[in-house]
DNA sequence: ATTAGGATCTTCT
DNA sequence: GAAGATCCTAATG
């Protein structure tokens, strides 16, 4: 007899390493049930970021209180705060504790557009509301609160559908955005031809203020 | 479509 | 003290 399907993705699948769990995830839908309301969106862009051989991962200098997160179990969320002012969200993996994740970077939203439409008003389209890593985070409603929330466990307010991905010849694969170390790595996944995909911007050292001449 | 500059504050050096 | 897994607006082609 068929088991019934399972209503979500399973630590297992988390499991792995980040940057063969990072394109498996693209096409599933990724479910945010928060107090305010419930959106879901068809993840469409990622990047894999792997723990201690990786320059470019926050976890590559060790554990600190901001990466935390990382260092626990595949399959919950890791919640960061930058640039003053944006959250964005990553889905730590494996295997096993090696402080690996991976960024949602874009998406589509498939449902509670009205709700993401409000907790986004500079969105002018709808392909805008989740199009970069700070505004899939901020339509989905996640800050600080959804840091470290267990994706995998019965009633979590986020989890990931089953679905079906893509087929492998619709995905691309290429540099990840805005990385300063590691930026040959082609760990940046996302959906061919998808207007929801962010645009590729290298990474640009901040000017500093001149302060005088 | 592409570019440039500013916003804003946590985090780690 | 300096940089940052970014976004917005305005100006320009």
């Amino acid at each position: 007899m068929p088991r019934p399907a399972p209503a979500a993705l399973g630590r297992a699948f988390f499991d792995r390493p980040a940057e063969l769990v990072a394109p498996d995830l693209l096409g599933r839908t990724l479910v945010s049930d928060l107090p305010e309301g419930a959106v879901e969106l068809r993840i469409t862009e990622v990047e894999a970021y792997s723990g201690s051989a990786d320059p470019a991962a926050h976890s590559y200098r060790g554990m600190t209180a901001r990466n935390a997160v990382m260092f626990g179990e595949p399959g919950h969320v890791y919640v960061y705060f930058t640039y003053g002012m944006h959250f964005c969200a990553n889905l730590v993996t494996g295997p096993g504790t090696t402080a690996s994740g991976v960024l949602l970077r874009a998406g589509e939203i498939r449902s509670g557009e009205e709700l993401a439409r409000r907790r986004r008003p500079s969105s002018r389209s709808a392909v805008d509301l989740a199009r970069g890593p700070a505004r899939l985070a901020s339509a989905l409603g996640f800050d600080r609160a959804v840091n470290g929330v267990d994706a995998c466990s019965p009633g979590t307010p986020v989890r990931i559908l089953p679905g079906s991905p893509p087929e492998a010849a619709a995905v691309s694969a290429g540099p990840r955005t805005g990385v300063s170390s590691a930026a040959d790595i082609p760990w940046r996944f996302w959906i061919a031809d998808d207007p929801t995909v962010s645009p590729y911007r290298r990474h640009v050292p901040k000017k500093r203020r001149t302060p005088a001449g």
